[in-house]
DNA sequence: GTCTATATGATGATAGAC
DNA sequence: GTCTATCATCATATAGAC
C-alpha cells in the first residue's frame, strides 16, 4: 500500500488528532471542566502521561480545540468590509453554524474558560460586527437591536443544531434582519 | 432597643443570609465552579466547617441562590394565559431583568450546573413561552423566530445589565416583537 | 454556632525506564 | 511514544470539643 494512501484508520503521527477528536467530543458532551485527562486517555486506550507527549498541558489541549473557531472569527471580522447587511448576517450564520458544537461548549462554560479571555474577545467580535452592519455611528437603540439580532441567531445555531441548515438559516436571518429594522 | 427593630446590620439567625449574599457575589463574579467554600468562609471571617451548620452541602448553598429565579420563572409560565404578545414580552423582560445577575451566572456555567437539570428546564420554559406568544400550533419558522426574539432579549438583559432599565427594555421588546413578526 | 483536626478522593503534572 | 510510579495540591465533607 503506497504511503499516500489515506485509507488506514490511524497512522503514525495521528495520535495527536485522535486525542483532539475524543477531547472535543467529551468537552462538548459533558463540559470542559467535567472532563478529566484520565477520562480522555482511558477512552483512547492509553495512559494519562502519554497525553503529555502530545500536549504541554491540559490548557494546551483545550486551546487547540477552540482555536479553529477563534481563527475563523478573527478572519471574518478582520477581512470583511461594510456592505449589504443581509449578506453579512447570512455569512455570519454560516460561520457560527460551522462551529456550532464548539460554540455550545464555549457558551455553556464561559467561566471555566475565563483565562482565555473569551468573554472579552466575543464582545469585541460583536462590536465589530455591529459596525459592519450599521456603520461606525450607531445609536444605543441600534446597538440594542443588533444585540437581539446577533444573540438570537447564535441561540438558533445552538438550539436547532440538529436540523438541516436550510431549514434554519433563512428564517433565522430574516428574523434577525427584522429585529435590526432592515427594510 | 425593641426586638422588632431592624436597624442592626446583622443579628442572630442572620449568618445564613450573610453566607448567601457573599456566595452570590462570588458566584456571579468568578463563577460557581471557581468559588470554593474556603473562599466564602474566609471572606465572612468564619471557618469552612461553620458553613455546614447552615447548609447541608455545597450543592444546597448553590441551589438556594438559584431558587428565587427558578420559582419566579415557574410561576410566570404557570399562571400566565395567552394574551397580548407585546405585553407578555414586556413582562418577561422585567422578569429576566430582575434576576439578571443570577441569570448571567447560570448561562455562563450551564455545564457546571448540569446536575440541576437547568438546561432542560430552561428549554421547557421557552417552549411554554412560545405557546403563550403564538398559540399551540406553531410552525417551525415561527418557533425559530420566537427563539431569536427570546434569546435576543436574554442577551440584552445580560449585556446591558449596567444601563437603566428604561433605556434597554422598550428597544429590546420592540426588536423582539419585530423578530417575531408582530404587527 | 463555631472551632480544630482530619478523612477521603480527585486532579494535573513530572521523573525516569523501556 | 508509551509506560509505571509518584507528587503536590486542592476540594468537599465529617467528628467531636467548646
Amino acid at each position: 500500500m503506497p504511503s499516500h494512501t489515506p485509507s488506514r484508520r490511524t497512522g503514525p503521527g495521528d495520535t495527536k488528532r485522535r486525542i483532539q477528536a475524543v477531547a472535543r467530543e467529551l468537552f462538548v458532551q459533558q463540559g470542559v471542566r467535567d472532563t478529566s485527562l484520565r477520562q480522555i486517555s482511558e477512552r483512547l486506550g492509553i495512559t494519562k502521561p502519554a497525553l503529555y507527549y502530545h500536549f504541554a498541558s491540559r490548557e494546551d489541549l483545550v486551546k487547540s480545540i477552540i482555536q479553529p473557531l477563534v481563527d475563523d472569527m478573527e478572519r471574518f471580522v478582520a477581512e470583511r468590509e461594510a456592505g449589504d447587511p443581509r449578506r453579512l448576517l447570512t455569512d455570519y450564520f454560516d460561520l457560527i453554524w460551522r462551529h456550532r458544537d464548539v460554540l455550545v461548549m464555549i457558551v455553556r462554560e464561559l467561566s471555566a474558560l475565563a483565562h482565555l479571555d473569551l468573554g472579552e474577545r466575543m464582545f469585541a467580535w460583536r462590536r465589530r460586527l455591529i459596525v459592519l452592519l450599521l456603520g461606525p455611528d450607531v445609536t444605543q437603540a441600534q446597538h440594542i437591536r443588533a444585540t437581539v439580532a446577533l444573540g438570537g441567531m447564535s441561540d438558533c445555531a445552538v438550539e436547532y443544531a440538529h436540523l438541516p441548515l436550510d431549514e434554519v438559516k433563512p428564517v433565522a436571518v430574516e428574523a434577525a434582519a427584522d429585529a435590526l429594522g432592515l427594510p
